[in-house]
DNA sequence: TCTGCTTATGATAGCGCAATCATTGTGCTT
DNA sequence: AAGCACAATGATTGCGCTATCATAAGCAGA
């Protein structure tokens, strides 16, 4: 640092240096410079290459290349006001559930050159007021979040933002703008008709984290239960933790427990409950289907497999994550969608556990 | 700040209309304006608040709530070259393995007020370098990447972007910047050792997609069956298709009809391949451990629950999120770090799948 | 009373880019 | 040859915010 003199006139150590001096950001108008264009036309080959003619564009292409020049996007979505990113919202990244969903949004806007910025909500609305706030200050050009559980504040900032917003995973009587989901309740009531049909008479619930699309499932599985008179508020076995294959285990065992062993069926409201119940099971050598029915939610691939393979509720997780993309383009895009209200429906896959017949 | 008639002072044309015309976009100026300060006030009331005056600061919060005012990060980025966003690429979202990295990942850089902003370079590193523009584009205050397989021109934009970078999931030998992970190849070595201990005696080979850490841990596979003296080539079986339970399964079958039946434990690269490979085992009667041996890679869950239970390699995914991003943290506060290379290790659960003992 | 110091607030400029409008050049029509 | 349309390029401006420096006000010590 010996030569400090002024600042800025000072001549390099050695005539060699003659690679960039790589410190300073490259910028748009280096990148003119060093091509001898103007900026603007910089900014034309990367973004509307047809506009500039062959012979430049290669030239100014070249000059890009060879400083390394990447663009600043905050300055480009300050300047356009288009920022190219899409805003999710999802209450847990350890529930495998939304991974496929996520692969959906991901496939989807990556090809259409969106970037995806995510936040996790915990599975609280407080939580998903600040994480909103977070999505918003990026000025995305849409949004996918999850549920209907906002703060009155939260949807507020949503209404204001005037953007495509979808509301995935469960139906909506009053969505904030678009919804993708399908009916959980009626998938749970479907659910316990099938168990019924199977012949199983005492049927039990298993539940964890019990949020909304869990409680509605439930509130699904007591309905049937109760227009066929058998249900036993006794024989619903839950807990606030988040769900895991232990948790499922732990809950069956106790569900066996306080009832006496007197449930021969049981519905767990997802499939990480159901193979832990079902392996659980297996080790107290009860036997499944013939003294035991067990069904999952959300048909995880284990589902299929597992042996006995598992009774599960499926839902196209994936196409949820791609057809909320896809609406949110096709607005961005001025194209009309068919509907604001998608529902995507359930298949119950009904597999060797549940079948006594 | 009375005389400040020039702008301040106007009569709204209707008293009435209090409520903003909530068309365009809040900004600062305007939440200056509605609480009577300067712009550079209110910027100071959001990002250090203990420099302005009690009295001041809560007029203008009251402003902004009122207003529902959202500030603009693009701006602020610009202005202030600091995002507060960290690049994430990891190589697929589907593999539950990178959910675990990711929640730690989460949960410290949204305690520590960052974003993330998540790409998914699908296993390639041509698409990886073109995620990894699309980062640092978004002027990314770090970076955390997969592994160590990038092409010449990522690893030049890597480095000319002068911020802390970490490569996770395995060792390297010459990292970009900041590197943690484990040791693949010697997890797959002590695993043969482990089912050699165990008294078995022709160890197969299965493996799916075959990205850079699987490969490493067929080497150490390889090397401690050539070692003992028991190699054999026709008991790897691989496909470069995405692993799953389903090709876990298929793999088992054609090692089984390839070999004649004489492998008497596997080896499959993941839980996944392992689970499909003892659920199909358990389909053609063959006995789990007693004929033969399964151990898998990863330890999800599933692992210690499912009957029998199976052997796998633990390796703290999460906390190898969760170090990686205390690391780029600690940099960006100008802390130091105890070393630029940290090898989390790992553990061979041994469970029930591989015990003959 | 003045100096000097600290704290609270403001004015100005500029971050890097694209929207907008202006300018130039080219070929075509009449 | 004049007029016109259109394509290719450039100059200027401003997006919304913060860094930087300037200013005002308050107060201790002499």
């Amino acid at each position: 640092m010996l030569a400090k003199n002024n600042s800025q006139v000072q001549i390099l150590p050695m005539k060699t240096a003659k690679k960039r001096n790589s410190d300073k950001k490259i910028t748009l108008v280096d990148v003119a410079d060093a091509s001898g264009v103007s900026a603007i036309t910089v900014s034309r080959v990367i973004n509307q290459p047809e506009k500039v003619s062959e012979s430049l564009r290669i030239q100014v292409q070249k000059a890009i290349d060879s400083l390394g020049y990447i663009p600043n996007q905050h300055a480009s979505s300050l300047a356009s006001s288009k920022s190219k990113v899409i805003g999710v919202a999802i209450p847990s990244l350890s529930n495998i559930v939304f991974n496929e969903v996520l692969r959906g949004i991901y496939d989807v806007m990556g090809a259409a050159g969106y970037k995806v910025l995510l936040v996790d909500t915990h599975y609280s609305p407080l939580e998903e007021e600040k994480m909103v706030r977070t999505l918003l200050s990026q000025s995305p050009e849409g949004l996918i979040i999850t549920g209907g559980d906002q703060t009155k504040a939260c949807q507020n900032f949503l209404h204001k933002a005037r953007i495509p917003i979808v509301q995935i995973m469960e139906l909506l009587a009053d969505p904030i703008d678009m919804n993708v989901g399908f009916a959980h309740g009626r998938a749970g009531f479907d659910v316990v008709k099938h168990l019924l049909g199977q012949g199983y008479e005492r049927i039990g619930f298993i539940g964890a984290r019990m949020d909304p699309r869990v409680q509605q499932r439930m509130q699904g599985y007591k309905l049937a239960l109760e227009q066929a008179g058998k249900f036993e508020k006794s024989y619903i076995v839950t807990t606030p933790e988040p769900s895991s294959i232990g948790v499922g285990g732990e809950l069956f065992k106790s569900l066996m427990a306080s009832t006496s062993g007197v449930v021969d069926a049981v519905f767990c409201v997802n499939d990480d409950l159901a193979l832990g119940a079902l392996f659980e099971a297996q080790r107290m050598n009860i036997r499944v289907p013939q003294d035991m029915a067990i069904c999952g939610f959300n048909d995880i691939e284990a589902a299929a497999y597992v042996n006995p393979s598992l009774t599960s509720v499926s839902a196209g997780r994936y196409e949820m994550g791609v057809k909320a993309s896809e609406m949110i383009i096709r607005v961005l895009n001025d194209k009309p969608i068919e509907s604001k209200k998608v529902d995507l429906g359930y298949e119950i896959k009904k597999r060797a556990s549940t079948s006594r017949l």
